[in-house]
RNA sequence: GCCCGGGUGGUGAAAUGGCAAACACGGCGGACUCAAAAUCCGCUGCCGGCAACGGCUUGUGGGUUCGAGUCCCACCCCGGGCACCA
């Protein structure tokens, strides 16, 4: 009588003597002579109360997978976890049930920890990251610093984005759909002073890597839209109405120093002057159809050029959009609005005076933040002109189209120039350079790349996050907290609840915040804004070798050895928050000589979403599935390999309660199967076994390396089905080798069995991963398909290497066969290999 | 609107241009059982037929090919991302 197939019990046995045993860790001495380094690292999670979430199992058991493969294969695997436990997620929840969060924090950690034991992955526990303890976060402060002195770290006023229900700033793109990511919540304009890395320097570096990096397709696609690289034109537009400035005045200065809005600023008689307008567009082609400008509502020209006639009803407009939150105003089905400021320029290419509009159309953050008009050929100009009835022209004729073919909608598409001087019959495609040479050449214009990739702003006026460590000095300015001095210690603020002030909490703590300048040794202030979780987790990953040194950052040959990370597995939701930061900080340290690579991870795999029932998972439906539930009721083992099990890992699948009875089952055979060791025969795998063995140790390894987990688990399923068979006796050569196929996916069961077996060490330490005969993996008889005219008509077996005259022959001896060529003419016999004879006849 | 995915049995899903539906769930029938659960065996895309077998079938419509779920063109639907980005 064997024993039944029990996982708690063995899962419980197993986990304990990992980590009596020290198996899944290595030592620093471990990690510093390590010969096949692989640096297997999944999305740390952020340790949240309501504990481990399926979603992150899901991830987590992907990356397990391979992981342990790898390590089956020889290879010495890192693979550390840690917590992301900095953030407003962290601090509203906390503010939620009134536990301070460095009372919680810890407690979620505790949990989670446990959590992601009983899961059974191969966690490194001697080298955790926690980014809300001091010892790590003292290295994101020293990060701040080294950004700063590259000249990357820029305190600017800034209209953010600004979450009244949070209090905080967010970062564009926290901005979802005109709402805060977090709660939902529509988010506001509001102007504060802010740090910013000036991640857009890195725009092109950024954009032109993604060529070479072993990504999933779809995140590097992600990147490339959210950097928005747009090829174009700068034009100059020159003003032709009166205008004035006061040099000294905030307009004055803020166009001066901003950018070159205008050029040839004469001396004083501002008459004289020449101001002209930037405008950026990608179809130069079209600005012979340019009959009117459009700024932003914000853009500092306007107080120069509006008449005095128009400047009341101007003004009116300004304070309404300045009044209007972000996703009203970039609603794009809501009806354009716009006021005239009385003031024209000229079209430098036609020479025609245009009027100068502003609308909230245009945005200021983008381009020059004026532009070009052409609503022939743009839909948002043409609503706009057909709206306030301004002049509509034709320059592209496209397909069956002259220059006098009216325009019922924006005609956007290419072709041929009309109505554009002596550019007139050129292909649009063609004219774009040529133009841009044209406006070059007599100083109103120039090439111009434009990206729609904005600084990363770091501030946050919240409490739950590293202090920025700068101190402000009213007879030194803004001075950095010197290396030594850090880490700059979060104070334990009883208060820590945001308002409306905009001000971090922690400036309601004197005693911290007033501190003496190191510079001069006065009074200063230390900054009170905290900085952006993501940049706690843009450099995680160069910490987890380093993870028990103090005294650096991270230590520079155990990072020569390690890094760049030979696998990261995580959720697409990251594709261009912190993918993006984590390849930017990279990029810095590589410029600044820290380290000598510039992109973190040579392989990143997105995995799928896991949906339940055909649904969404949330709190709100009620269908949120929590593993440790069904980890107590089907063991870890079945619960991993179910979830790999429900659809390809890349594109994620649906979770359904009935699922798990599959590989449940599947262990239970394989348990039964292999259990009783004394009856196993010692004969070699021979005939279709043998050949089923083969193939599946090809299949499964293929399919492991490809992260199709599904199928790997199918395969081995099919071959298990096919020892059973017949009720024969079981031979021990023809299961050991499938007990280690599914030790990476069932890494419990798989020990256990590895043990019964006779083994005396851990499988992960002492098994090599099955190799296969590729001459092995295919049967000595094939089963053949014929078809008459691409119908299929017989199957029949063949012996493999089959001649095509023999299968000929063999073919037209079969009475069905002979039934639908009925004495016709085989006119055509396509023959492929082992595989098929199609006949065509008639 | 743009950029990614995806659309195949009752369900989750397989399928280098070459046997559509592997594997699994569920269902049905049987064995074991006083009975039930568990387990084991068999059947299970749809239509016709006692059967051999035949016809139909991968969102829709065209096309390429001896042969298309797979390639090409046009379109519809679902999921995700971006979006007055000039």
């Amino acid at each position: 009588m064997i024993m039944d197939y029990r996982p708690q019990r063995i899962e419980e046995k197993w986990q304990r003597r990992w980590a009596e045993q020290n198996l899944n860790s290595l030592t620093d001495d471990q990690l510093r002579t390590a010969e096949r380094p692989f640096y297997n690292l999944m999305m740390f999670p952020y340790p949240s109360a309501e504990g481990l979430h399926v979603g992150n199992m899901y991830a987590f058991t992907g990356a397990d997978i391979y992981g342990r493969w790898q390590r089956l294969q020889g290879e010495a695997v890192f693979e550390p976890i840690g917590f992301d436990a900095f953030g407003i997620h962290s601090e509203n929840f906390a503010l939620r049930i009134g536990t301070h969060p460095m009372e919680l924090i810890p407690r979620n950690i505790r949990n989670f920890t446990r959590q992601l034991t009983r899961i059974g992955a191969m966690y490194d526990w001697n080298h955790v990251v926690d980014t809300t303890d001091p010892s790590y976060y003292r290295w994101t402060q020293w990060l701040f610093l080294q950004l700063y002195r590259a000249g990357l770290a820029e305190k600017k006023e800034a209209a953010v984005n600004w979450c009244p229900s949070c209090h905080t700033v967010l970062a564009n793109e926290q901005v979802i759909a005109g709402a805060c990511e977090r709660c939902g919540t529509t988010v506001e304009q509001r102007t504060l002073s802010q740090w910013f890395f000036t991640i857009t320097k890195y725009a092109q570096r950024l954009l032109d890597n993604l060529k070479w990096i072993d990504w999933s397709e779809t995140t590097k696609k992600a990147q490339e839209n959210w950097i928005g690289r747009s090829e174009g034109a700068e034009i100059w537009f020159e003003v032709d109405s009166p205008w004035h400035a006061d040099p000294g005045s905030a307009a004055a200065v803020a166009v001066a120093d901003a950018r070159a809005y205008h050029h040839g600023r004469g001396e004083d008689d501002e008459y004289e002057q020449k101001l002209q307008i930037s405008v950026f567009t990608t179809r130069p082609d079209t600005i012979f159809g340019a009959t009117f400008l459009v700024l932003a509502p914000e853009h500092p020209v306007v107080d120069w050029v509006t008449t005095d006639a128009r400047r009341a009803e101007v003004e009116a407009y300004r304070e309404r959009a300045a009044a209007m939150d972000l996703v009203t105003r970039k609603k794009t089905d809501k009806d354009k609005t716009g006021v005239f400021t009385g003031a024209y320029a000229i079209n430098p290419a036609s020479g025609t005076p245009v009027e100068i509009w502003i609308a909230d159309y245009v945005l200021m953050e983008y381009g020059t933040g004026a532009i070009m008009a052409v609503p022939g050929h743009d839909e948002r100009d043409f609503e706009f002109a057909t709206q306030f009835a301004l002049p509509i022209v034709r320059v592209i004729a496209g397909p069956g189209a002259d220059a006098d073919s009216p325009l019922r909608e924006a005609y956007v598409g290419e072709g041929v120039l009309v109505n554009s001087g002596e550019f007139d019959g050129l292909h649009s495609g063609e004219a774009i350079g040529r133009i841009t040479d044209w406006l070059a050449g007599h100083g109103v214009g120039d090439r111009k790349v434009n990206y729609r990739l904005h600084d990363w702003c770091i501030s946050r006026q919240r409490y739950w996050g590293p202090p920025i460590p700068i101190i402000y000095c009213d007879a030194c300015g803004i001075v950095p907290v010197p290396e030594q001095d850090l880490p700059v210690v979060l104070p334990h603020v009883e208060n820590y609840k945001p308002d409306e002030s905009g001000v971090s909490p922690l400036a309601r703590d004197e005693t911290w915040y007033r501190v003496l300048c190191p510079k001069c040794g006065r009074t200063g202030r230390r900054e009170t804004d905290v900085s952006d979780t993501f940049l706690d987790s843009a450099w995680y990953f160069l910490r987890y070798p380093s993870a028990n040194r103090d005294d650096v950052v991270f230590d520079r040959e155990l990072t020569r050895k390690w890094l760049p990370v030979h696998m990261y597995i995580g959720g697409n939701e990251h594709a261009v928050l912190h993918l993006l930061y984590a390849r930017f900080i990279t990029m810095v340290l590589k410029d600044l000589g820290h380290i000598d690579f510039e992109e973190p991870f040579r392989r990143f795999r997105a995995h799928g979403l896991l949906i339940k029932e055909g649904a969404k998972m949330s709190k709100s439906r009620g269908n949120v599935v929590i593993p440790d539930r069904y980890i107590e009721d089907w063991g870890a083992d079945t619960f991993r390999t179910y979830l790999m099990f429900l659809g390809p890992y890349q594109e994620g699948g649906d979770f359904r309660d009935q699922g798990l009875q599959g590989p449940f089952g599947f262990f239970s055979r394989l348990w039964d199967a292999v259990v009783p060791v004394a009856e196993l025969g010692t004969a070699q795998p021979a005939g279709s076994i043998e050949q089923k063995l083969h193939a599946t140790i090809a299949k499964v390894t293929e399919d492991i390396a490809a992260l199709r987990y599904n199928t790997a688990i199918a395969a081995m399923m099919e071959y298990l089905n096919a020892v059973r068979e017949g009720n024969r006796n079981v031979n021990r050569a023809e299961v050991e080798p499938l007990v280690v196929l599914v030790a990476p996916f069932a890494p419990h069961i798989a020990e256990e069995l590895w043990e019964l077996l006779g083994h005396t060490q851990s499988i992960f330490a002492g098994a090599n991963w099955p190799s296969h005969d590729p001459a092995k993996t295919m049967a000595d008889t094939v089963e053949f398909v014929v078809q008459v005219n691409g119908k299929l008509r017989a199957r029949m077996a063949m012996s493999r290497g089959i001649s095509q005259d023999d299968a000929q022959a063999a073919a037209l001896a079969d009475e069905n066969v002979r039934k639908y060529i009925d004495g016709a003419q085989v006119r055509k016999v396509i023959f492929v290999p082992d595989r098929l004879l199609n006949l065509v006849v008639g």
